[in-house]
DNA sequence: CGGAACATTGAGAGGGATCAATGGACGTGG
DNA sequence: CCACGTCCATTGATCCCTCTCAATGTTCCG
């Protein structure tokens, strides 16, 4: 296996076939995550001391993990480009994704503190990430305190993420699952520049199902249904959503 | 209603019927639950400040509030006695239980970075808390320092129980979610000096279906058949565990 | 072109929800 | 101290939503 390979070669990020790390071809200044990104939380002063402390960009090949469970934290990471999903294994081996993460969301917030990363982040496309060293940014004082408050802000979103899929996964019935899933995602895109009303899924069927609670002939049939009530246009992984307000109501 | 009246008083912490507050009668050295709960990750020297900042303790009356969804913070609260449990409320009234939280624990994490509440917490039972301020933690510079640590590590703790939620409330089946549900429970006793086979439940049924995504009479009927199996003795509230590995291996 | 991975759709089964009735525990007030 | 009401738990009967199993279709890529 190529991947276990490239992830056991880890932390040292090896230029490894489907791995690639260069020194940063662009500064924090001029991503076009900028406006999105931890970054967009510092000052035009301090964001040089944050630009220092993202060591290199990497490229994750689809399919490839970014980090795994039990693998020792060595930084945060920043989606540039490309689609990630987390996942957590449970005991005897079935595992859940707990979330897909788009360009300008910082992944591996869960190894910050326990310095052991506690999910696996896979890359659902070929990916760009920027890694953020926390020691590195810490150095300064100033933008310690700012990067402290934001990984402090993230966490709680974190926790409220979490919290509103635990509210999916106990009370809503399989329709309402898609619909909120769809309505989160498009929001997000929307908030990225993305259109309001059509969107690519990056994820399979199964994956979709996993996060959701559901089997992924479920999914697919709901994706059915709601097409053929006209709430959705439905063509295997692009989407278009006919009536916005039909699919807030089955959110509820 | 003399709940809404007296919620809505706070956080002035007027003494109120189910809501009194008195000056630290015992200091947190002396605290029965000193070894599970937050001041135990600090040194004798700096548990003089950890007191300071603990300023008064409260009893609350079962069925009250300790916070509620959109409160702003004013402190974290360690339980001294009683249980609790934390709901947050979906968009559309439907809520759903996020945990049980015993002796030693500690509540309110989820406003502390976000200066607000972002979830509701419940006495189950009557209930004595400690009230620990943040900013007056912070006046020392090395209790900040390790007040901070172990703020963190009780928000990574708080996503990675969340997470494993998620994965029984995606996953599990219902003999599997109230398995796993008895055996955290016993187990968390069990570290408080309860016994390792029975336990008994401050919580109702309902309350327990909402935190495992059931219905109230679906754990019921668990109850009833790993009753019959010999695996508990289940005598409405009070429970005792008759086979421990056969519990064990449901939750798998 | 062929194979692999993914999606769709159908038929049938089953787990949990729903509706409903009964019973026990507890607290309050007569 | 008992009667009563309330809250909670148990159990049964039935329904239905989702899972499971299975076959077919589509897309993508070597």
């Amino acid at each position: 296996m190529d991947d276990l390979e490239l992830i056991e070669r880890r932390p040292q990020f090896d230029i490894a076939k489907g791995f690639q790390v260069h020194a940063s071809p662009v500064g924090c200044a001029n991503c076009m995550q900028r406006t999105h990104c931890l970054p967009s939380k510092f000052n035009a002063q301090e964001l040089g001391a944050v630009d220092e402390a993202v060591e290199v960009r990497k490229t994750i090949k689809r399919g490839m993990s970014l980090f795994r469970n039990g693998e020792p934290f060595v930084a945060l990471y920043a989606v540039r480009t490309g689609f990630f999903k987390t996942i957590v294994t449970s005991s005897d081996g079935r595992d859940q994704v707990t979330g897909f993460h788009m360009a300008g969301e910082i992944l591996g917030l869960d190894g910050f503190m326990s310095d052991q990363h506690h999910c696996e982040a896979i890359a659902l496309e070929d990916a760009e990430i920027c890694m953020i060293s926390p020691a590195q940014l810490e150095a300064d004082q100033a933008v310690a305190r700012q990067f402290q408050k934001h990984v402090y802000h993230l966490m709680s979103s974190e926790i409220m993420r979490e919290q509103s899929i635990m509210l999916l996964l106990g009370h809503m019935r399989a329709e309402e699952r898609v619909a909120a899933f769809l309505n989160n995602l498009v929001k997000r895109l929307h908030a990225r520049g993305y259109s309001r009303s059509e969107l690519v899924l990056r994820m399979t069927r199964d994956e979709i199902g996993s996060y959701l609670g559901l089997k992924l002939e479920t999914v697919s049939r709901v994706f059915s249904k709601l097409c053929s009530e006209g709430v959705l246009d439905v063509n295997v992984r692009k989407v278009r959503i006919l009536n916005q307000g039909a699919l807030l109501q089955y959110a509820s």
